[in-house]
RNA sequence: GGAGGGAUGACCGAGAGGCCGAAGGUGCUCGCCUGCUAAGCGAGUAGGGGGCUAAUACCUCCUCGAGGGUUCAAAUCCCUCUCCCUCCGCCA
């Protein structure tokens, strides 16, 4: 959630908003609307500070006075519930738009859309496309089973085997291994949660649509274990000296992948269920943007660990989504496709999904909000799609030198 | 699944329609005292929104798990929800 009242002060705040395309009519129609509930508010509360200074001159009154004190009181009532009634009505219509803007886009981030990203820096030598792609070299491998998961599950499901599964926990281990030693504490956090809990993480109402209802609506999977994370300090004041406060969420994650009909057709790269470790930080507000630098940095690290060719990509403010107001994605090469592909991605919310998590820093200048960060450590399956191209080798699997102690093998061969 | 009990400030815990944003204690902060430490003595110590401000100050509203209701007046009475505890059943 935005914050309204610097909305109306802080011209750099509007801008950055409308940098995320979003129409300039929308916020004066939610800064007027928002000026009249403020005014409406003043005239209730005044009435409501009548009423109660009556009401308490009542319990002290001569008996003969108390009918007259209680009608005066109860007239008083009666207008004000009126009055109220307007403010309630007003304060949802305000807060329905409020939810729907998203927060502003930092100063260096770059403006336009999808293709705007500014490359920052790219590392690694990019090779040519190897024999199978990631899809086909899988299958030869007995690493993926795609045929019976789509008749059980529908298309976008798959089953990882065999070897592929003790990479994977490899993958896991070796990641949150790192990040242990960063600082994180290692969280294995509950996929469900309730529609309250998306939308104080900031998924809901925006991003409702990628998500899956389960047990009727009352609960919802997460597509990412950063919306459970978020709430670990939901409500509270943290002390300034203990930030920031790291987590390394491990989870299943589930996505819709609606509007995506065609595209990453092949093997597991895009599908509705995969495994992650996933960094979040709480930060304090001046720390933020050094922290952020930090979960790249880490980001980048696991991905040269792993000897993966990559890219670091600014993105552009009409591509950020709703809640970040600035974002890193690591882009991989993939061979097969001739381009880099997204692997990871990193963001900086700043204090807009804390305001609805009421999660706060207590520091020698008062309290204030935390900053909320997060980033991929290791999104498990896609990382895999990488490794099946980089680290063919006639027809056979090569491990990563540093996964082969915790994988207990250093190839895989055709079967 | 069935039957009960409970949720109060950083923490423990009283309060059972008005004098309660809330006794008492612990903790914390400051001061006094004091070879040092401990103890003792005194004072202070919730959060959030809105208004006004350069910023304080100040005014005001909200908050006793959450949301509604009754009442002139609710921590206190009623309803719904969430969570915790005990007992029974069931499953592992």
């Amino acid at each position: 959630m935005i914050d309204l009242r610097r909305l109306r002060t802080d011209d750099a705040y509007r801008r950055g908003i409308e940098r995320k395309r979003v129409d300039a009519n929308v916020i004066d129609e939610v800064l007027a609307l928002d000026a009249d509930a403020r005014e409406k508010r003043q005239a209730v509360e005044d009435l409501r500070s009548q009423q109660k200074a009556i009401s308490k001159e009542i319990g002290g009154a001569a008996p003969d006075q108390r009918d007259a004190k209680k009608a005066e009181a109860s007239e008083l009532k009666d207008r004000l519930k009126g009055v109220e009634d307007e403010l309630t009505t007003l304060e949802d219509r305000v807060r329905a738009i409020a939810v729907t803007i998203p927060n502003p886009a930092d100063d260096d981030v770059p403006d336009g859309g999808e293709d705007d990203g500014v490359v920052l820096r790219t590392v690694g030598e990019t090779p040519a496309a190897p024999a199978l792609d990631h899809a086909a070299f899988a299958e030869t491998l007995g690493f993926v089973e795609t045929e019976h998961a789509v008749e059980a599950s529908g298309s976008r499901f798959a089953s990882l085997m065999g070897r592929a599964v003790l990479l994977e926990l490899a993958l896991v281990r070796w990641v949150t291994d790192r990040l242990v030693a960063a600082g994180f504490t290692p969280v294995v956090p509950p996929v469900m949660v309730r529609e309250a809990t998306m939308e104080e993480a900031g998924f809901f109402p925006t991003d409702r649509s990628q998500v899956y209802e389960v047990d009727g609506g009352e609960l919802f999977l997460v597509g990412t274990s950063e919306v459970p994370l978020s709430t670990l300090h939901r409500g509270e004041r943290l002390d300034a000296s203990t930030l920031p406060r790291r987590y390394a969420g491990i989870s299943t994650c589930f996505r819709r992948e609606a509007g995506t009909y065609g595209k990453d057709t092949t093997g597991i790269f895009r599908v509705h269920q995969f495994d992650k470790v996933e960094m979040f930080s709480f930060a304090e507000p001046t720390q933020s943007d050094a922290e952020h630098e930090q979960l790249v940095a880490i980001e980048e690290e696991i991905i040269s660990g792993l000897g993966l060719p990559y890219r670091v990509v600014n993105i552009a403010s009409g591509d950020l989504g709703a809640a970040a107001a600035k974002k890193y994605d690591l882009e991989v090469w993939l061979p097969s496709e001739g381009r880099y592909r997204e692997l990871t991605s990193c963001s900086n919310y700043r204090d807009y999904s804390a305001r609805r998590l009421g999660t706060r820093v207590k520091g020698d200048g008062g309290t204030e909000l935390v900053h909320t960060l997060n980033g991929t450590a290791c999104a498990v399956g896609r990382t895999l799609v990488f490794l099946f191209e980089h680290y063919q080798e006639n027809g056979a699997f090569i491990v990563p030198d540093v996964l082969r102690d915790l994988a207990g093998f250093d190839r895989v061969d055709p079967k």
